[in-house]
DNA sequence: TCGCTTATGTTGACGACGTCAACATCCGCG
DNA sequence: CGCGGATGTTGACGTCGTCAACATAAGCGA
């Protein structure tokens, strides 16, 4: 049924489907904007039968999660360029949240894709390993940063105490995160230009980070007396 | 079209099936962890033919626009009721945040319906009005204790700016959004407790909307010692 | 009371989907 | 050269969302 042109050949066995199947996925989730295309209209566009992809995933979610892990691995090169070079911790960690808002942006459909419950869902079935390391190599760039600042004194952390680290990470990360989702799912206020928003959330947590001038004061409006 | 009052028992042919289906997805979502049942299998658990709800709802999308709008009621009565009777703005903004948090963590499923691309994807056509509208108004909430920190000068942002106040407000629906899904997505450190992220996270952000102690002294945070 | 209109619910159908099983093809290695 | 396993295809099954045609019953004017 399908003809064979002898200058391209289409040999029976395609050469590497697996990075084919995936490259399909990014162009197919880039241009429709959704994350839920058939696994028959995949196979489709990359020009196998529409069982051709059960070689190389056992299920959608799999290929789903190699999909993620890309969009992971572009987050996390895009901000360590964006933090190439800039010494002052805050201003790196502002640059470096920016830049991942702008990357999740720029392609809202794979951002859903990367964090929504297509890869977390089914009960104990964690999502696919190969999102899950990817993503933890993308928070990885924000806890360095975070390190980074303890270490100068910039921050209000002991660099000395992981949980506090990882918590202040945690910090920017959520609102770095929600404030991608929001704007994405246009759940945020349409009159605010993004510019706005990214230039006065992102400087507001950083500030609920920055130690206060003087050396060695401890947070002091932290109590919570009652109860 | 049909006015129905909202106490009614048993006005129509078969009983009130646009509510008792609202009802059943809202069981299905809570039980199964999934927003992703079908239109059918709702239609068996209500006792009623696959194609019934059609009647009520032209789309799925429309079915779940209506379920999550009553997520998005129960999340601003929960707000409400949290910052009753608080008249401390960064305290009851904290308390309102952490019930927020807490809210999704008790039905994930649900809160990632609210907020999924369920709801927003189809290109052009907007999340259904209803759950649009319930949206807005548990944003509302938040809003209003922006305003009123404001108002107090507890919080550094002028209550007369309309545009500072909705970025105020985004700031720490940002973080609290955010530290939700993250939490559901069982992407935050597992290692870290629920409870210290929710401390951790929401009075660093909020303390990066307030105004600094000393009287009329202005923001300090543009320096560092060192380069 | 009757009979019309209209809202509501049912049945059946269609094409598309994810996935399984059986079969076909081809590469690499003995 | 020949074979085994990796890779790709075909066909099938049950389910899905949605449409169209039909059935039922409640409200309402006569």
């Amino acid at each position: 049924m399908q003809k064979i042109t002898s200058a391209d050949p289409a040999p029976y066995h395609h050469g590497d489907l697996r990075r084919a199947l995936i490259d399909t996925a990014l162009a197919l989730v880039t241009e429709e904007q959704e994350w839920s295309f058939s696994l028959r209209e995949l196979a489709r566009r990359a020009g196998v039968s529409h069982n051709a992809p059960y070689n190389h995933f056992a299920e959608k979610r799999d290929l789903l999660g190699a999909v993620a892990a890309v969009g992971f691995e572009r987050l996390r090169d895009g901000m360590l360029a964006a933090i190439a070079g800039i010494v002052e911790p805050e201003k790196a960690l502002i640059a470096c949240a920016r830049t991942y808002v702008r990357l999740g942006l720029d392609n809202p459909a794979l951002y859903r894709l990367m964090f929504g419950q297509a890869l977390a869902n089914t009960e104990y079935a964690d999502r696919p390993t190969i999102a899950r390391s990817a993503g933890a190599e993308a928070r990885a760039v924000l806890e360095q940063l975070i390190l980074r600042g303890a270490l100068s004194g910039d921050f209000a952390v002991s660099p000395d105490d992981p949980k506090a680290l990882a918590l202040a990470a945690l910090s920017i990360w959520s609102a770095t995160h929600g404030l991608t989702m929001l704007i994405i799912d246009h759940l945020a206020q349409p009159d605010l230009s993004i510019d706005d928003m990214i230039e006065t959330v992102l400087p507001t947590v950083a500030q609920g980070l920055m130690a206060p001038l003087g050396p060695a004061s401890p947070r002091q409006c932290e109590k919570r007396p009652q109860e």
